[in-house]
DNA sequence: TTATAAATTAAGGGTATCCTTAATTCAGGT
DNA sequence: ACCTGAATTAAGGATACCCTTAATTTATAA
């Protein structure tokens, strides 16, 4: 597969999963790409062709059994190589996603599978999301969001998007996944949220408490 | 810069290296790649254009600075991979060139650096190849090849080639660097060499011998 | 010095992946 | 049933990088 082809079908799975619907829509992935729709058409159309979707007119794009395998492989991939990031050569967790971007397109099955064993079989990235095994099964996670918290509560984080902004600031503050955050207060009004950690205060917005998740205590 | 471009620098330096001329013949860049030649003038006028190379019709191919400078890198971050395939992953020498190959574009200078240190700052691939530092300096090894041995000598080898073929043969017979071969037999006629190495004797060709260096004791 | 082979340029193509602008078709609400 | 906006297709372009065939230029060896 070429790596054009894998950027798509990796999209198609994320934004898949990130909704309830399973037809993904042709302006949703060129919003992510920022590419124009008509780019978008003519490789789905490609992919179609070459198996890795079907896609209903109308309706939106469905990956084929194919096409979920290729792309969950490369989500291993992705996670297996942030795990060689962080941990063996000492990377914050907020500075791996390019590399193992990169990464990902350029490693063999076989290599991978190497690499996942050296690394001791981690069954999940350090931003807690799940290694597919490499069968491609995995378990999603079903943590709930720090925002459904309520003041008073107790959250351990278990589980945070790989975004750069985000981790940014908790590493900033020495949040660690399976830290335990006290809720001091929830401001509805302006949709912030204070957080008590490490003998800290930390005030966080919807936005960012969105992209963590974790279990109450 | 893009795989293809690095590609090509890479290649340049190569050819170059591996001539006593400082210039490389567009020829021999096509051949290399089994590309026509008209698609090598095309891309040597671009990296002409993005400094790369100087061209000099009817005499040849030079690298610029920059243009040496990223070749060598792209042969460090070569030659870091290999040794991060073998020592740590525990690949057989013949088989990490085609993984370092694809490696070596996925990875930044930062990543490449930390994956140095990790590794100890080997200073050669297992291919007994020197490592350039990350200014580019790097001393080319000077040994003789096992083909201008006389019988009787003995011969420890220091580098060989990064060829497939080579190497599963000496990978068969067990030979590794540092091994000494004592020469039993030089047939020059039929261009062989019999020597013999852990208690077996091993016959080699020309070609082979010629892709095998060393010192003579 | 001139003939010839090699090197170079010219001209025209092909595929992949992106783009824009302009029809056209369809789904869903009234 | 029909209107309207969203989704889709159509048409034409651009760039990167590869190709072949056919001039043309040049180096160099006889």
């Amino acid at each position: 597969m070429k790596k054009s082809e894998e950027d798509y079908i990796k999209t198609i799975l994320a934004l898949q999963i990130d909704s309830i619907d399973p037809f993904v829509k042709v302006s949703d992935v060129a919003q992510t790409f920022g590419y124009s729709e008509q780019s978008v058409y003519e490789m789905i159309r490609k992919l179609q062709e070459l198996s890795f979707v079907v896609y209903t007119p109308y309706k939106g794009i469905e990956l084929t059994k194919k096409g979920e395998a290729e792309a969950i492989r490369l989500v291993r991939a992705h996670r297996i190589w942030e795990v060689f990031l962080t941990e063996t050569l000492g990377f914050d967790w907020q500075d791996v996603h390019e590399e193992a971007e990169q990464l990902e397109h350029a490693s063999s099955e076989a290599m991978l599978e190497r690499l996942y064993e050296h690394l001791g079989r981690p069954t999940h990235c350090q931003h807690g999301n799940p290694i597919p095994d490499f069968k491609g099964h995995y378990v999603v996670p079903s943590f709930s969001s720090l925002w459904t918290v309520t003041s008073g509560q107790s959250f351990v984080l278990q589980r945070v998007m790989d975004d750069y902004e985000l981790l940014t600031l908790l590493q900033h503050h020495s949040i660690d996944l399976g830290d335990t955050l006290d809720i001091a207060a929830v401001d509805a009004f302006q949709e912030l949220l204070t957080v008590s950690v490490h003998d800290q205060r930390v005030v966080l917005s919807k936005k960012i408490a969105l992209m963590m998740f974790g279990t109450l205590l």
